[in-house]
RNA sequence: GGGAGGUUAGCUCAGCUGGUAGAGCAUCUGAUUUACAUUCAGAGGGCCAUAGGUUCGAGUCCUAUACCUCCCA
C-alpha cells in the first residue's frame, strides 16, 4: 500500500476549506424554506476553547444538515468587543510600550483599540475555520461596526424615549481595580475564610456598649446607623439613643430595624449605607445620611478621619482594627465563611458604590420576552431550561448599562449647562433638541461613558441582519431557526436579546433554543487556563483532525450532561475516518461505481436489499435525531451504520461477489456499493465535513463543480424489510453464532468446519444452498453436508433447529458437553422466570395480549431448544 | 435558604409513552498473504444510590433519604 492512500488530515483540511470560501459555498442559496442561525458571538479578544468547538461543532451540523435538504441557510457570524476585556488588553499591552492611555487621550486610544482589532480581532475566526465552521463570512459582524452602532444608537434613544432607560443615582457593584460600575450578573459570589469581627460602640452618657459584628470593619467610618431588631428584648430599651461611633467620633443613632436578625452575630448591626446593599435600604427607610468613604479605586476617601485618608481599603481594615483593639473595643475576631463579591473580570473584590448611572428597566421589558416562552412560541431544548429562564425573569432588577470605559458604544446622552440630558441619535440632533429648550444655543457635553457588551449584544439577531434598514435577510431570517448556547448565558445573553427581539421586532428571535453542556475535562473538572486542565481545541485538531473532535463532541452532547472530554475518544474517532477512507480505498480498487445520480441502481441481490434498506432506516433516524437535537444519538446511528453495517458486514459479504465470476452480480455490486457510499458521504457530511468532501472529490462526484456536496440533499424512501432483508439478518445471526460457538470451544476462529444440514427442515435447507456461498465464506466453512456423517461433532442450536458441526481440529467431548450444559442452565431459569409470569393469573389477564403471547412464544421456544440440547447431550 | 440536574458495566455515558438492561473505551482470549493494526472475531463484567409506594410488571412513574454538581440569594 502506498501513502497516497493515507488520509493525512493535514494536508486536507485547509484544501478544502479553501476550495468551500473559493466557491462561496456557505453563502445562503435560494431555496423556498429557510433555516438561520446567528453565532453566540465570541469575544474578539478570545481565542477557541472547547466550550467553542462544542457550540459551534453543532451548530455547523445543523446548518450543514438544512444547507443541504433544501432550506436556504444563513450562519451569521461575527465577534463582539467586549469591552473591558478588550480595553484592559490593549492599556496593558500600551504600557508596556510606557503609553498611558490618560496620555494620548480617548479619541487616539479608540484608535490604538482599533489597530489592535485589525492585527488580532481575527484569530478567533481563522480558528472557527479550521473547526470547519460554515459560516457565511461575507457577513461576519462586529458590535462595534458601524451598521451595530446605529442600532444601538436607535435603541437606545427609543427606550430611552419610552423611559424604559434612565439615569439615576444608585448603589451599584463597583469594580475598584478597572474604575468601572458593572452589572449584578458580572459578579460571581464566592465564598471565601473570612473573620467577623465583634466592635463594641460606647453608647452615649452610659458607660455602657453595644457590640456590633462586621465582617468590614473598614467600612465603619461610614457608619450612620446601628441597627436592631424591634423584637429584640436585649436592645428595646437602647432605640433611639445615641453610640459614639469609634475612631470617628461622632453620634449615630440605634435604630429598630427588621434587618437586624436577632439570631446573626450579636443582632446589632452596623448601617453603612454608602457601602453595603442591605444597608442602603435600610437608610432608606430611615432617612439615614448616607456617607461614601471610598474613592473610586478603592481607597478611604475625604469623608473620613485625616489618619486614614489615602489608605486602600485592606490597609484601613488593618490600621482600624489595630486601633480598635488599642482602644479595647474589639471585643473578638470568629472565624467564619462567607461570600464575597468578586469582579468575573478584574478578579477583585466588588465594592457597593453610590454613583449616577444609566439603567435599563428590565421588569418591563422582561413581561413580553416571559410571554413569548410561556406561549411556546419560543421553545427551550432541554425545556427544563425554561424553568431557570422564568425564574431569574422573575426576579429581574434594574440592568446598569453604562460603564465608566472608553472602549464600547458611547452613550448618546448630552448634558445642557444645567445638566438637563439630552438623548438623540447624534450631535446635531441633540443640539436642535437643547436649543428648543432653551431658546438658544448652548455648548452641550456628551456623556462619557459606554454601554454594556450585552447590550449591543442583545441586538444580535436582528442587528446583524441589517436592522434598522428593512431588507430582505431580515424578512427571509428573522425570526431565527434556533439559537445554540451554553446555559451560562441564558441571562446574560438570551434574556436579553429576547427582550430587545420582543421590544423592537414585536417577534421572538428564535423559535428554538439549545442549550449544551459545559466541557469538562476527564475527570469533570471546568477547564480553565489557571487550573492547567484546560485542552486545546486546536492540538487536537492537529494531532486528531477536526473531524474527529467535532464528532467527538457531537457524539458526547447529550442533553443536560456535562461533556466529560477525554482524549481517547477523540483517538477513537480519528480511527472511524480511516475506516472510511479506507472503505473508500476498498471501492475504488473494486471498480465500484461512483455516480452522483440521486437514482438508486436497480438491484436485487439480498445483501443490496439488505443495505440499501439499513440506509433508509439510518438517514431517517439521524434525521430525526438531528430535528431533535439528540446529537448523540444521531453521531451513534450514522457511526454504528457506516463501521458495522456497512464496512463490517456488507463489504464482507459483497467479497463473495466480488471475487466471483458473476458478471452480472459483480455489476450490481459495483453499482450498489457506489451507491450507498455515496449516499455516506452525504449522511456524514455534516458531522465531518472535511473528509468526505475530500472523498467527495476525489471520486469526481462533484461534477466538475455542478454537484456540491454541501448541497447535496439527503436520500429518503420507503424502508422495505422483504424476505430478502430478514434473509440476510438471519446470515449474520448465523455467521455471529458459529464464530461464538467455535470461541467457546477453544476451536481457533481461522479454522474451517462442515456443516451437515441433515436434520434441519426443507426451508433451512434452501436457505443454506441460496446463501451457501455468503455462508461459507464468513462462516468459514468447507462444506453443507446433505447427510449426517460419521465423524466427531458438535451440535449447535440455530433458530431452533439442530446443526452438526465437523471440525479440523480435534474438540474435546467435555467441553461441548459442559457448553451445552450451561447453556441448558440459561434456558432454563429464563424459562422459570416466564412460567412464574405465566402462572400468575394477574399477569394473563391485565397485561396487553401480544405481551403474554410473546412470553408465550420464548417459553415454547426456549422449551424446543433444550428438547434439541437435551438430545445432542445423550448422543454424545 | 430557594431552585435545577445527577447517581446504570472498571471508565464515559445511552436507555422514548413502564414489558427479558445497551454502546464506546478499557480488560482478557484469539486472528492475520485480504481496503483498513487507526484492523478483525469473540468473551467476561450490572441488587440500575438507598428505603418505601403505585402496578400483573419499575432502571423508567410517585414519596422520602443519602451523596455529588451547578445556579440564584
Amino acid at each position: 500500500m502506498n501513502n497516497n492512500d493515507k488520509y493525512i488530515h493535514q494536508d486536507v483540511e485547509k484544501r478544502i476549506y479553501s476550495y468551500w470560501e473559493k466557491n462561496k459555498l456557505f453563502r445562503p442559496k435560494k431555496n423556498k424554506k429557510s433555516f438561520s442561525i446567528v453565532i453566540p458571538p465570541p469575544n474578539v479578544t478570545g481565542s477557541l476553547h472547547m466550550g467553542h468547538a462544542l457550540n459551534n461543532s453543532i451548530q455547523d451540523l445543523l446548518v450543514r444538515y438544512h444547507r443541504m435538504n433544501k432550506y436556504e441557510t444563513l450562519w451569521q457570524p461575527g465577534t463582539d468587543h467586549a469591552g473591558i476585556a478588550t480595553q484592559a488588553l490593549v492599556e496593558k499591552k500600551l504600557l508596556s510600550q510606557n503609553i498611558n492611555k490618560n496620555d494620548i487621550g480617548r479619541k487616539q486610544f479608540i484608535k490604538k483599540v482599533w489597530d489592535w482589532k485589525e492585527d488580532y480581532g481575527g484569530i478567533i475566526i481563522n480558528q472557527l475555520k479550521k473547526l470547519g465552521c460554515s459560516c457565511d463570512w461575507s457577513r461576519n459582524a462586529f458590535t462595534m461596526d458601524e451598521n451595530l452602532s446605529k442600532s444601538v444608537l436607535k435603541v437606545f434613544v427609543e427606550l430611552y424615549k419610552k423611559k424604559l432607560i434612565y439615569k439615576a443615582k444608585k448603589l451599584v457593584n463597583w469594580d475598584t481595580v478597572l474604575k468601572t460600575a458593572i452589572s449584578d450578573l458580572e459578579v460571581d459570589q464566592r465564598e471565601v475564610n473570612s473573620k467577623l469581627y465583634h466592635i463594641k460602640y460606647p453608647i452615649e452618657e452610659t458607660e455602657e456598649f453595644i457590640t456590633i459584628a462586621t465582617t468590614r470593619p473598614e467600612t465603619m467610618l461610614g457608619d450612620t446607623a446601628v441597627a436592631v431588631n424591634p423584637n429584640d428584648k436585649r436592645y428595646k430599651k437602647l432605640i433611639g439613643k445615641n453610640v459614639l461611633l469609634p475612631l470617628v467620633g461622632k453620634k449615630i443613632k440605634i435604630i429598630s430595624d427588621e434587618y437586624a436578625d436577632p439570631e446573626q452575630g450579636t443582632g446589632a448591626v452596623k448601617i453603612t449605607p454608602a457601602h453595603d446593599f442591605n444597608d442602603y435600604e435600610v437608610g432608606f427607610r430611615n432617612k439615614l445620611e448616607v456617607l461614601n468613604v471610598f474613592t473610586e479605586d478603592g481607597k478611604i476617601n475625604e469623608n473620613a478621619p485625616k489618619k486614614y485618608i489615602g489608605l486602600d481599603r485592606f490597609v484601613a481594615r488593618k490600621k482600624i482594627l489595630e486601633d480598635l483593639s488599642n482602644e479595647g473595643l474589639l471585643v473578638k475576631e470568629e472565624n467564619i465563611k462567607n461570600k464575597i463579591p468578586y469582579g468575573d473580570r478584574s478578579n477583585s473584590a466588588i465594592e457597593p458604590f453610590l454613583t449616577e448611572q444609566w439603567f435599563v428597566d428590565a421588569k418591563k421589558l422582561a413581561i413580553k420576552a416571559k410571554k413569548i416562552v410561556k406561549l411556546k412560541k419560543t421553545i427551550f431544548f432541554p425545556e427544563n431550561w425554561s424553568k431557570t429562564y422564568f425564574q431569574w425573569m422573575n426576579n429581574i432588577e434594574p440592568w446598569c448599562i453604562s460603564r465608566q470605559l472608553w472602549w464600547g458604544h458611547q452613550i448618546p446622552a448630552w448634558y445642557g449647562p444645567d445638566k438637563k440630558i439630552f438623548v438623540a441619535n447624534n450631535e446635531s440632533e441633540a443640539k436642535k433638541n437643547a436649543k428648543k429648550y432653551y431658546k438658544k444655543e448652548v455648548e452641550l457635553v456628551r456623556d462619557s461613558d459606554v454601554l454594556d457588551t450585552w447590550f449591543s449584544s442583545g441586538l444580535w439577531p436582528f442587528a446583524t441582519l441589517g436592522w434598522p434598514t428593512k431588507n430582505k435577510y431580515l424578512n427571509k431570517f428573522y425570526p431565527t431557526s434556533v439559537l445554540v448556547t451554553g446555559f451560562d448565558i441564558i441571562f446574560f445573553w438570551v434574556a436579553r436579546m429576547l427582550m430587545f427581539g420582543m421590544e423592537f421586532m414585536k417577534k421572538e428571535p428564535f423559535r428554538d433554543i439549545y442549550v449544551h453542556a459545559l466541557v469538562r475535562d476527564e475527570k469533570g473538572q471546568k477547564m480553565s487556563k489557571s487550573k492547567g486542565n484546560a485542552i486545546d481545541p486546536l492540538e487536537l485538531i492537529g494531532i486528531y483532525s477536526a473531524d474527529a473532535l467535532r464528532f467527538t463532541l457531537l457524539s458526547m452532547a447529550s442533553p443536560g450532561r456535562d461533556v466529560k472530554l477525554s482524549e481517547d475518544r477523540v483517538k477513537g474517532y480519528r480511527n472511524f475516518l480511516n475506516k472510511l477512507w479506507n472503505a473508500n480505498n476498498f471501492l475504488i480498487q473494486n471498480k465500484c461505481e461512483f455516480k452522483s445520480t440521486k437514482k438508486p441502481p436497480k438491484f436485487k441481490i439480498n445483501i443490496n436489499k439488505w443495505v440499501y434498506s439499513e440506509l433508509l432506516e439510518t438517514k431517517k433516524i439521524v434525521a430525526k435525531n438531528i430535528k431533535d437535537y439528540r446529537f448523540d444519538e444521531a453521531a451513534r446511528n450514522a457511526y454504528q451504520f457506516v463501521w458495522h453495517s456497512f464496512c463490517d458486514w456488507y463489504l464482507e459479504f459483497s467479497k463473495t461477489i466480488l471475487y466471483s465470476n458473476n458478471k452480472k452480480d459483480i455489476i450490481e455490486i459495483r453499482e450498489v456499493s457506489g451507491f450507498v457510499f455515496k449516499e455516506i458521504l452525504i449522511l456524514m457530511h455534516p458531522f465531518i465535513p472535511f473528509v468526505t468532501e475530500e472523498i467527495w472529490l476525489k471520486n469526481k462526484l462533484d461534477n466538475s463543480g455542478k454537484n456540491y456536496l454541501m448541497f447535496s440533499n439527503w436520500i429518503s424512501g420507503k424502508i422495505k424489510k422483504d424476505k430478502d432483508f430478514k434473509e440476510v439478518e438471519k446470515i449474520i445471526n448465523i455467521i455471529s453464532q458459529i464464530r461464538s460457538f467455535k470461541n467457546e470451544l477453544n476451536v481457533s476462529p481461522g479454522s474451517f468446519i462442515d456443516i451437515s444440514l441433515g436434520k434441519i427442515n426443507k426451508k433451512n435447507q434452501v436457505f443454506f444452498k441460496e446463501n451457501e456461498i455468503v455462508l461459507k465464506r464468513l462462516g468459514r466453512i468447507n462444506n453443507f453436508f446433505n447427510k449426517d456423517v460419521n465423524k466427531p461433532s458438535a451440535t449447535l442450536v440455530m433458530g431452533g433447529d439442530l446443526f452438526k458441526l465437523y471440525f479440523e481440529e480435534n474438540v474435546d467431548l467435555n467441553l461441548i458437553k459442559e457448553n451445552l450444559i450451561s447453556k441448558q442452565r440459561k434456558y432454563e431459569t429464563e424459562m422459570g422466570k416466564i412460567d412464574l409470569r405465566l402462572k400468575n393469573k394477574n399477569f394473563v389477564d391485565r397485561a396487553p395480549k401480544h405481551i403474554v403471547d410473546q412470553e408465550k412464544t420464548n417459553y415454547n421456544n426456549l422449551k424446543n431448544n433444550i428438547r434439541k440440547i437435551l438430545l445432542t447431550i445423550k448422543s454424545l
